[in-house]
DNA sequence: ACCTGAACACCGTTCAAGT
DNA sequence: ACCTGAACACCGTTCAAGT
């Protein structure tokens, strides 16, 4: 396995494990059996190395939105196993989580970073235009439905995640949330949710 | 005015200015006209600062949204305006947002804070349920709507503030995407839509 | 080509001392 | 009670040197 890879991997288990904070070059380097500055020799700088490691991941999601596309089953069902996996990626991989879609420094990136987190956008937009297709979804303009959809449920995400969203009389999970969005979504409410 | 209260509109200066990683205690300090550490004569630590910072956000957050709850308007029309002042405070003071809605730092703190939060999230679920009381908002469980809507909001302020939305054929803007979630939500669509 | 160790500037935090 | 300045450990980054 090659030395840029061991890095990008150890930077990836010191962000879920501790947050952003965490992936320190010294501990990098540690973890990877290599000097504290042995990244520089694969990345320009600290920030370079998260960018990689975002754009990464990027190219994961929209590989795993597109093999769900692949899936020999109804659109909504694709639809509904992809959030599925987009909320569950949430919560097993918190840091990185947050790296692709809420740090403000990683934002600002372009290029590859940039392209990467388009394409897992346009991946996804693909079934939600495909579920309208089929009449499962009503037939406003696909990238503002995408939108609303992607951003709805990045926000369950991360507000269950901060726990922002209890009151004293009950909270919301992201699973029910979903369901009550598909729910309200759904052109003829009662053949779409059971 | 109280050093602590210089110490804290420092940091929110230096937060919206350059993000958490600009609030460092020796610029907070100096933006104060104080040492790089009496910051610690009124508070714990630097978490403990943004944390107190926080909490006052969320203060200022629930009492907009009562307020808006006072006016003498229809019920929908009040939800539509602290929809709006939410936004609007996102695109103002994107380092506060981020800190309040986005810092799993942050998102830790008990006490105070949380309760803030709390108590902003309350307010807004009071404007939805007087939405619901009259009609212009399905009658699920209002938890789980108040909690879809404040979570896609934020999920739209926060993907716009990253871009990550963006597609080669097109993107979405908060306003959009507010408007689109309550058409979708309007029991009877044809009569809140204009 | 890839890596190491020393060095530098910066930061959070602690501590002894000052009014 | 409130503040200051020195000091310490840690971090990103640079640089000269090693294979």
């Amino acid at each position: 396995m090659k030395t840029s890879e061991r890095i990008l991997e150890s930077a990836a288990a010191l962000l879920d494990a501790g947050g952003t904070s965490a992936v320190t070059l010294r501990a990098v380097g540690q973890v990877s059996g290599v000097s504290h500055n042995a990244p520089y020799k694969h990345f320009v700088n600290r920030d370079s190395l998260l960018a990689a490691l975002a754009t990464q991941e990027f190219q994961k999601l929209a590989a795993a939105f597109f093999a769900f596309g692949q899936e020999k089953v109804q659109p909504l069902t694709k639809l509904k196993r992809a959030l599925q996996a987009f909320s569950q990626y949430g919560r097993d991989y918190p840091g990185r989580y947050q790296l692709l879609f809420s740090d403000p420094d990683i934002a600002k990136h372009e290029g590859a970073l940039s392209q990467a987190a388009m394409a897992s956008f346009s991946a996804f937009a693909l079934l939600v235009a495909e579920c309208q297709k089929a009449g499962a979804l009503p037939a406003v303009p696909t990238p503002a439905l995408a939108g609303l959809l992607y951003a709805s449920v990045h926000g369950l995400i991360d507000l269950e995640a901060s726990g922002r969203m209890k009151t004293e009389k009950g909270f919301m999970s992201v699973t029910e949330g979903i369901a009550l969005l598909l729910k309200v979504l759904a052109p003829e409410k009662n053949e779409v949710l059971q």
